[in-house]
RNA sequence: AGCGAGGUAGGGUAGUCUGGAGUGCCCGCCGGGCUCAUAACCCGGAGAUCAGUGGUUCAAAUCCACUCCUCGCUACCA
């Protein structure tokens, strides 16, 4: 019986374009779910945008249109970027969507009420009149406001908070014994010191005014929209159906995995898992914290064109699958990584291009000539494979390092045809030296799927043989397919 | 200031948890081989006080202490 698994990707706020480190994380979300799909297992990704701030109101009032037509605008910007980039997913979410995420996030709401956890408090916060908006002390630049460059004043307002607070404990024990992981370990003792330091009730409403009615209504409330928290966090279980469809939502929660970025980590080890333990639903199982891109050594700023990279630009001339590898291979799974053009054209055409598209060409030029349709003969290369190894790698979420091992696979390869010479080679020989080549790439076409989906399935058509999954990654007794050359699996870029 | 993560050939990474010859991988550089392959592939080589100091140990990149440097976070950043 397959096992389920739902995994999400974070849902971006729709304020600005899409940057890489949105692609490197949509890349990541993909190669797990992938993954999963080869062992066998069924699959359920959900990705999307949050929509519901307050900055998106203010801009739309400068572009003179209507809040709704600026989210649509910028969330087509990430549904280009995840379809661009081959990610395969079964629910683009957008908080704006009334039908399918107030109802949920308002469903939350009552719940953790009905708890007893949500109670009405004055709040203060840094309020600039200029951009009718609440600012938090790191937004700030020198203590003024980065857009009017004025001191915020200091407003008091009735607001819900949420009684955080009271988990502190819960949170604690399920973080440390593991039954919430929390992946990599660095992140994980990261947010126990956070959670021992002591945990402050948060504010979870906005007045109707200020956020000029942009957002979840307060359930019987109407002076009070939703604050990011319950909002924004809540679209992990309406996008399953939370609140609207509650067979659906139960077949799939708990998730399995948010894939998020380092610097929202805090709102999904704590905020997030707090709140649903006040609604009595289950925690996700897992949370894994990525790092970030920097662009050329140098932070992702917006004052800084040099770093503002678009990733649907470099689609336009990368295919998805070489942005795809390029960053997974040069970038670490939990730290920071650089991403650079230089380094994308280097990987496409050394290793996609060289190693393996190369590598593929020569075998397969050599086969087509030998005029053989089954290939077998003693098993040589087999001994490379170490699936377990693989495995265990995307278990631990090491994709650069699976994905390390795949290619030293290709390496192989490429020695083994050096060393046995094929093309001086004949009859027996010949076809012993096939057999192990072909069924190398095949194996390897298949290891790739997660990675390079493209391209895998390009492999596969080429040895005419089918896709397969992980148990077919093991030598047969011999190889069939029928095999056809065709196009080079990549070009060179200049 | 506090908290966190790092510092391994010219660059980038892995190894550190669980100590065992500076061991691996990628890019770059030098030399050679091959001609099946998209000037691709393969082999060899140069290049490192494993940030520093002190300690534990038969043995330290790895464990401990201190120091220096870099980066990140500090309450809606993928």
């Amino acid at each position: 019986m397959p096992r389920r698994a739902y995994i999400t990707t974070s849902i971006p706020y729709v304020n600005a374009a899409p940057h890489v480190g949105h692609a490197l994380e949509f890349v990541q979300a993909d190669i797990i779910r992938r993954f999963r799909e080869l062992s066998g297992d069924e699959v359920f990704l959900l990705t999307g945008t949050d929509e519901n701030s307050l900055k998106n109101v203010r801009a739309a009032e400068l572009l003179k249109i209507t809040t709704q037509e600026l989210c649509d605008r910028n969330s087509k910007l990430f549904r280009d970027l995840v379809d661009g980039i081959n990610l395969k997913y079964d629910v683009f979410f957008r908080s704006s969507d009334k039908k399918s995420h107030f109802a949920g996030a308002q469903r939350l709401w009552e719940l953790c009420d009905q708890a007893g956890d949500i109670y009405k408090k004055e709040y203060s916060g840094l309020y600039c009149v200029g951009c009718e908006a609440f600012y938090t002390e790191g937004e700030l630049e020198d203590g003024l406001c980065p857009e009017h460059k004025t001191r915020p004043e200091l407003v008091h307002e009735e607001n819900y908070f949420f009684k955080l607070s009271k988990y502190e404990k819960r949170l604690l024990k399920l973080i440390e014994s593991g039954e919430f992981e929390i992946i990599p370990k660095g992140r994980r003792n990261e947010i126990l010191n956070l959670v021992k330091g002591g945990l402050e009730d948060i504010s979870i409403s906005r007045s109707v005014s200020r956020s000029k009615g942009w957002g979840v209504p307060v359930p019987g409330d109407p002076e009070q929209i939703m604050y990011v928290w319950i909002d924004a966090l809540s679209s992990y279980i309406n996008g399953i159906g939370f609140g609207t469809d509650e067979k659906n939502f139960k077949k799939w929660w708990p998730a399995d995995l948010h894939v998020i970025g380092k610097g929202i980590s805090r709102f999904h080890t704590i905020y997030w898992p707090a709140i649903l333990l006040s609604a009595g639903l289950d925690l996700p199982r897992r949370v894994f914290v990525h790092g970030y891109l920097t662009v050329g050594g140098e932070k992702m700023s917006k004052s800084n064109p040099k770093t503002a990279v678009s990733p649907l630009d470099v689609l336009k001339k990368y295919k998805a699958d070489e942005l795809r590898y390029y960053m997974i291979r040069d970038a670490p799974s939990f730290e920071d990584g650089d991403f650079s053009l230089v380094a994308l054209k280097d990987r496409t055409n050394k290793e996609l291009l060289g190693d393996l598209g190369n590598l593929v060409s020569r075998v397969l030029t050599i086969a087509e000539k030998s005029k053989l349709r089954s290939y077998t003969g003693k098993n040589v290369l087999g001994g490379d494979l170490d699936l377990g190894r693989i495995e265990k790698h995307f278990s631990a979420m090491e994709l650069h390092e699976a994905l390390e091992d795949v290619m030293g696979l290709v390496r192989g390869c490429n020695r083994y045809i050096n060393e046995v010479e094929p093309w001086k080679l004949s009859g027996k020989q010949l076809e012993e030296a096939l057999y192990n080549l072909l069924e190398s790439i095949r194996i390897i076409g298949i290891l790739l799927y997660p990675f390079v989906p493209d391209t895998s399935k390009r492999i596969c058509k080429k040895l005419g043989c089918e896709m397969g999954n992980l148990q077919d990654c093991k030598f047969r007794d011999s190889f069939k397919g029928s095999i056809e050359k065709g196009e080079h699996l990549f070009k060179k870029v200049e």
